[in-house]
RNA sequence: GCACCGGUAGCUCAGCUGGAUAGAGCACCAGACUACGAAUCUGGGGGUCGGGGGUUCGAAUCCUCCCCGGUGCGCCA
């Protein structure tokens, strides 16, 4: 239940009846009108901007508007009032009736209170983390990996039907340095001294792999021809990384749905890539031709030539990109349009590609290659995400797998904690910058806002354990019963406890329109504050206190609003995949 | 040089298609535990919302021009 959506039905038809009526103009855009939270909670419980909105469309001051609009509503039984205020908002309150009904709605089906039908059902895919099966992931993914699958998962809640897919980079030329750097690995496990070669991968993770390699194939791998060698040495790491990535992602709580390989292109019955060129060639969209060189270009390394390229630059791109290569093979790019061809064959209504921000530069030949391949009909989301700076006491940390250098999430998520590392990836919006001080995580662990919620959610589930042994005859049908009546709910606290509650599901909704996953543990840090304030008002004023040991109604109404809470928190974790425990440790 | 993202309290950040007196946490100061678990709470100080101009009933939010920081920029992936 969505009591903003509920009392914006009421304002939409006091406002046709006033259409009607001659009051307002048959013609009124009507676009615009809200409920919304008020800036100040003593204002009201919610807040209606139509006389603001509609003033100046409908030639008359909002004030007046406001009066008509009051009078209609004022017939409302579930508006106990209804104010005037500041400019010309309406400030409603709500009787008590409807937040009895928003109480037991939760109370009813704790699962289904957040959720909504927003997205009636259309399907979505999100592509997220395709972390390179070169080495195993590390803190810089995680944040891409904790908000594609809270995107995911906030997406859902809004009744889409979501699929995530990871796209395995296992083709090109930096597998086949993969595959050296193993034969290498398998070299040294045969007792040989190795030196990996710039550019190449001297991680100690392929280590296992040198072993593996030797275990399977003895000695006898290092007679093949050299590119045989090097082929089986890149089967192997690349099984052998998704294997290690996959627990990885595991550990850190993500999951995925698919996991496409990029091979597999044109390794199958069809060659998208080509396919994908050839539906661009038949739009007149391929050409051969020479790129302008870039203006900040190191000069004496530019070479002029002519290549296949892709005219991007008719979609909005700075300049148009390359297909193809001077030795004749796919450029990368050419391979991410024919999986975006891919994937458009599949049918979704609503596509997401989420990047880091060390890609950006990428989107707009990435989206002129979608709106090219599906005449502008697709919707091709890319949302960013910024840098996660690791810091070590203060001091940046230079990673590049490459050169070997990097903190391993897996790691991360054994020191910190899976729960905490998926919240602090998640307060900030996606496009800001993150400074991750690792010796700060780990040592002040216990600040990190995660605990608090879940301490909110502990808290209550206490409050349970103990009215148990208060009343030994406590039984939820009473609770649920008590949340018919809420006057006995009187307290300010828990009043603001009840607002909050009201705002869930139109926090879903807004996190999911926006993809702005951010607001979920924003709200979460709000309602759990509320919680604990309320708790320790009965520290000082024991009336206030949940349970009222010799009064089982009060403490059954009271119940009900904690329980209500307990269950928002529960579901708004749940959308961060991070857990909600009845005790802490 | 061009493009994208940022600039809000000392620090880290919210501010929901423009809305009421700009909010939290940390830090600092002063308080609250023989406890429905203090991993908590109450109160306080602290702001030219980077700067100028514009749009309008109203701008941190939209437009424009600057300044500062970050990231990216021909066949890599």
């Amino acid at each position: 239940m969505n009591l903003f959506t509920r009392i914006a039905g009421k304002v939409d038809d006091a406002l046709q009846a006033l259409k009607s009526e001659g009051a307002l103009p048959d013609d009124l855009d009507l676009s615009g009108v809200e409920v919304q939270e008020p800036r100040d909670p003593s204002h009201g419980d919610f807040a209606i901007n139509a006389a603001l909105v509609l003033a100046k469309r409908a030639g008359r001051k909002p004030r007046e508007i406001a009066e008509l609009l009051k009078a209609k509503l004022d017939a409302d039984d579930d508006l106990a009032s209804i104010d005037i205020a500041g400019p010309g908002f309406l400030n409603v309150r709500l009787a008590d009736p409807a937040w009895a009904a928003l109480l037991q709605a939760i109370l009813d089906d704790p699962a289904a209170f957040g959720r909504s039908g927003l997205g009636d059902g259309q399907r979505v895919q999100v592509e997220f983390v395709s972390a390179n099966p070169t080495g195993p992931m590390h803190v810089g993914h995680c944040r891409g990996a904790v908000f594609g699958d809270v995107l995911s998962a906030v997406l859902e809640a809004a009744g889409y039907d979501v699929s995530r897919e990871y796209y395995i980079n296992d083709a090109g030329a930096q597998v086949d340095k993969l595959g050296l750097s193993a034969v290498l690995r398998y070299r040294e496990a045969l007792g040989e001294t190795i030196e990996i070669p710039d550019g190449h991968y001297p991680g100690e993770y392929l280590k296992p792999v040198g072993e593996l390699l030797k275990a399977e194939h003895g000695e006898g791998l290092k007679d093949l021809p050299e590119r045989e060698q090097i082929r089986i040495g890149r089967e192997t790491a690349i099984a052998f990384m998704m294997d290690k990535i996959k627990g990885d992602l595991a550990g850190l709580g993500v999951r995925q749905d698919v996991f496409f390989s990029e091979r597999s292109l044109t390794s199958g019955e069809r060659d998208y890539v080509a396919d994908a060129i050839a539906l661009l060639r038949g739009k007149g969209l391929i050409y051969e031709g020479r790129l302008p060189r870039p203006k900040g270009h190191d000069d004496d390394e530019w070479e002029d030539r002519e290549q296949t390229l892709f005219k991007s630059t008719e979609f909005g791109d700075d300049v148009d990109r390359a297909l193809l290569k001077s030795d004749g093979t796919y450029t990368y790019f050419a391979n991410d349009v024919g999986y975006h061809h891919n994937k458009l064959t599949r049918g979704f209504d609503t596509y997401f590609n989420v990047l880091g921000a060390d890609h950006v530069g990428y989107i707009p030949r990435l989206k002129a290659a979608v709106s090219a391949l599906s005449d502008g009909k697709a919707d091709f989301n890319t949302p960013v995400c910024n840098l996660v700076k690791i810091m070590r006491d203060g001091v940046p940390v230079q990673m590049s797998k490459r050169a070997g250098t990097f903190v391993a999430l897996e790691d991360v998520v054994d020191e910190v904690g899976r729960d905490p590392v998926r919240f602090m990836m998640l307060m900030n919006k996606s496009d800001t910058q993150i400074d991750f001080d690792l010796a700060k995580v780990v040592e002040q662990s216990k600040d990190n806002p995660v605990f608090y919620v879940q301490y909110a959610h502990a808290r209550i589930a206490s409050v349970f354990r103990n009215a148990e042994t208060a009343f030994p005859n406590l039984s939820e049908a009473d609770v649920r019963a008590a949340a018919g009546d809420i006057s006995r709910l009187d307290d300010p606290g828990e009043r603001g406890l009840l607002q909050r509650l009201s705002r869930y599901p139109r926090l879903v909704e807004s996190a999911a329109r926006d993809r702005e996953p951010h607001r979920v543990p924003r709200y979460l840090y709000d309602v759990a504050a509320a919680l604990h304030g309320q708790w320790a008002r009965g520290n000082d004023s024991p009336h206030l206190r949940f349970i009222a040991d010799d009064d089982y109604g009060l403490t059954c109404a009271r119940l009900a609003l904690a329980r209500s809470v307990q269950s928002v928190l529960k579901s708004g974790l749940g959308i961060l995949g991070v857990e909600a425990p009845d005790e802490m440790r």
